[in-house]
DNA sequence: TAAAAATACTCCATAGGTATTTTAT
DNA sequence: ATAAAATACCTATGGAGTATTTTTA
């Protein structure tokens, strides 16, 4: 049993005459006749009545026709869902980001994304780095925001912008004055960090670290860190005279952020900074959704960070 | 599309795996790789996402495999319509027997023909000659049961009995002595006889005018004749003493008969007599349907007609 | 390196065409 | 005689096969 076969048969019982139905369906009239013959043979029921003045349906042959037209129907069904679904800015994405960035540039995306990709609603999830990878590569989540590094088999990542590091501190501390900050400085701070998992957690103990190396104090430990749950809360502790911390540019400069009582200051080259990439499956079939999502990152205001529009997919 | 490369698509939806989907459709993977290939490139969609280490269904893909698995389902209920259908003695016959035959053969051939073929139920209808003729080239009906003279191009009929004619009278006329009536002598009666348009009426009249004929009295008119509305009334007439009248043998002696006030006698040699046959559609698919049928019906015990068994199917 | 899908190619079944015959009116 | 469907026969598309390559984890 074929489509074209079902075709044919509602064509005859539509026209009631092999000829006509043959045109219908732009084929020869023995085409018609014989594929109609075939399926019948299959069937093993005669369809129709085929008399020389007229052509009529068998009881059987109704129901067929009428079944017929219901496969036909469900069928043109996935050519309407193949054309809907053809615009791949069409349809939901789903979008995830690590805390650390999610909450400082969805805000901006968003409203950017609904010019470029009005069908295109992301539907956004914040997470760990480590987590958000296994989503992606089980296929729950089509793109990531994160920070580098981050690879794996299978994975395209494509950076967006580099985030510079800020101190952020009391009013009232000592480095208030300073114009800018020598990371190696941060090492004899108490500084306050997320809780480990968080990447950026890392991040800002690597640059101590590194920093340290690059001075020379290769064993030197690093001070003890106080944790808080998000960086938010983070800054509300240093705002309330706690001690200071290490924030992501955008975290430290976005518009919530309580100016009266903290300071922010840059660091002295070398700056410690983060790259913020984008990674989805090389499978993935939505290039151009991915490439959507990063045009409209990289129309975001995100203050302190160097764009990256030229930054090359990379195939891990 | 075919509906060939939908059971692949759900194959590999199922399976996650080109490899084993192709082997629960048993075709070769490259043979379904290729028919899936066609059909994204027909819809102009991606419906799976190939990685090396597993297969993933596209958000578009899911739908149209939801909507495939729908198709195919449909499908195949063709098959069981077809399977349901395959039994030509299942499902109802349309039948139709002319107003002087069918009240007096249907009481018997529906429990008869209910013994040979219990799923086949008669839709039963009564109606003039040219009226069921009608119908069955229209295709409204499947089957008739009519007295020949009768044969149209695309009809085929079949004898089933010889039914003699009888003469019935009240038990007070003078003939009801005698055993039997010559049939030249009707002509001088008054016969209660069916409107114009039942054929049994005009046999009636002819083979009065035939009996004339062969006595020599070629131009002699028939008596006028008084109209009934149906055999049974007619039957009623003449308990009620209102004249004489001629029957077909199964009206005259069946058991609803009034053996009290009328007398019923056969005609001499040679006696009148009608062909009951079976007619149908040249085309009409259901031959053991119709000589189920006809077995009943020459299973029937009908008051003296002669059964013709040998009769053959006649093309016309 | 191993596993999986894609590609290349070959072959044959069959869908479709034209010409003709059969059938029925 | 005419109209319609069936049949015969041919062609070519494409579905399915095997062998091989490409890809990627």
């Amino acid at each position: 049993m074929t489509l074209t076969e079902l075709r044919y048969i509602v064509a005859v019982a539509r026209e009631k005459h092999f000829g006509r139905a043959a045109e219908k369906c732009f084929v020869s009239q023995p085409t018609l006749s014989v594929a109609i013959k075939k399926l019948e043979d299959e069937l093993g029921v005669p369809l129709f009545e085929r008399a020389a003045s007229e052509v009529r349906v068998t009881a059987v042959g109704t129901r067929v026709i009428e079944q017929a037209q219901r496969v036909l129907e469900e069928a043109s069904a996935i050519k309407q869902i193949a054309a809907a679904g053809k615009d791949e800015l069409v349809g939901p994405l789903r979008f995830g980001a690590i805390y650390t960035v999610g909450p400082y540039v969805t805000p901006q995306l968003i409203p950017l994304l609904r010019k470029r990709a009005p069908k295109m609603p992301l539907l956004i999830q914040e997470n760990y780095t480590a987590r958000l990878g296994e989503m992606l590569k089980n296929g729950d989540i089509d793109l990531i925001l994160l920070s580098e590094p981050f690879g794996e088999p299978g994975i395209v990542t494509q950076a967006v912008y580099d985030e510079p590091f800020r101190a952020v501190m009391p009013v009232s501390h000592g480095w208030a004055k300073k114009s800018r900050i020598a990371t190696v400085d941060l090492c004899s701070e108490n500084l306050l960090l997320l809780s480990s998992g968080n990447c950026f957690r890392d991040q800002v103990l690597q640059a101590c670290a590194g920093a340290q190396r690059a001075n020379g104090a290769v064993n030197a430990s690093l001070q003890q860190s106080l944790e808080g749950s998000s960086l938010e809360t983070i800054r509300q502790m240093v705002a309330s005279g706690v001690g200071m911390t290490v924030l992501p540019s955008t975290a430290a400069e976005c518009r919530t952020a309580d100016t009266k009582l903290t300071a922010t200051k840059s660091f002295s080259s070398p700056e410690p900074v983060r790259r913020i990439t984008l990674a989805w499956r090389k499978s993935f079939p939505r290039a151009r959704a991915v490439q959507a999502v990063r045009e409209a990152l990289l129309a975001c205001k995100l203050p302190g960070v160097t764009l990256l529009p030229q930054a090359a997919p990379v195939d891990h």
